[in-house]
DNA sequence: GCCAACGTTGGC
DNA sequence: GCCAACGTTGGC
């Protein structure tokens, strides 16, 4: 397991080309994807043919470069309510298709569409998630926030907004442990 | 609904 | 290349 992700390294995308991966095998990084409830929710993508979506809209360059570079097969990612009552982690997904262009991006009625994003040089990336797990009950900001071993956690710093954060070994196995004694 | 924090844009 | 203005995110 050569997962590496931390907050330190959001600037980096080193940890992706440095494991030239030749099987299907998961490069063993945790993720975290945002979404709002009310848009798309864990039970909506529980609901979804083959429970699988196309993970659109991203429009953020540090989070383009996570979901193009680093996300590989199998990896697992939590999936969060932003903008919820209360925010919550819902629950776990997992990678089923690696980086491709973001097609929204060309189609000038979708609302994520970007005039500036050229087909033959696509500017935004996406990725395919498939449902793996719903919390029974979701985990709120505030209960992770009294966690010692969270302080660090990328969803927890102050005006944190990317909607696409690595999350380490040591804070994934924490917060599934978590889940576990509810 | 408020507003702090952050990212992006565009004038210079 | 600076930085003010603006737009967005997302907790509260």
């Amino acid at each position: 397991m050569a997962a590496k992700s931390s907050s330190t390294e959001v600037k980096s995308k080193a940890t992706a080309k440095s494991k030239p991966t030749t099987t299907n095998k998961s490069s063993g990084n945790y993720w975290l994807l945002k979404s709002e409830e009310e848009v798309f929710s864990i039970q909506d993508l529980a609901k979804a043919p083959k429970k699988t979506t196309y993970w659109d809209g991203v429009r953020n360059y540090q989070a383009r470069n996570f979901l193009r570079d680093s996300f590989k097969l199998g990896d697992l990612i939590f999936f969060y309510h932003s903008n919820s009552e209360p925010s919550a982690i819902a629950g776990i997904a997992e990678v089923v298709k690696e980086g491709y262009p973001d097609h929204t991006a060309f189609d000038p009625d979708d609302v994520h569409f970007d005039p500036k994003s050229d087909k033959a040089k696509p500017t935004w990336y996406m990725i395919d998630v498939r449902h793996v797990e719903t919390f029974k009950k979701p985990l709120p900001l505030e209960l992770l926030r009294q966690i010692p071993g969270l302080s660090e956690m990328a969803l927890l710093q102050k005006g944190s907004r990317l909607s696409v954060q690595p999350v380490t070994p040591k804070e994934w196995k924490i917060i599934t442990d978590l889940a576990a004694k509810q």
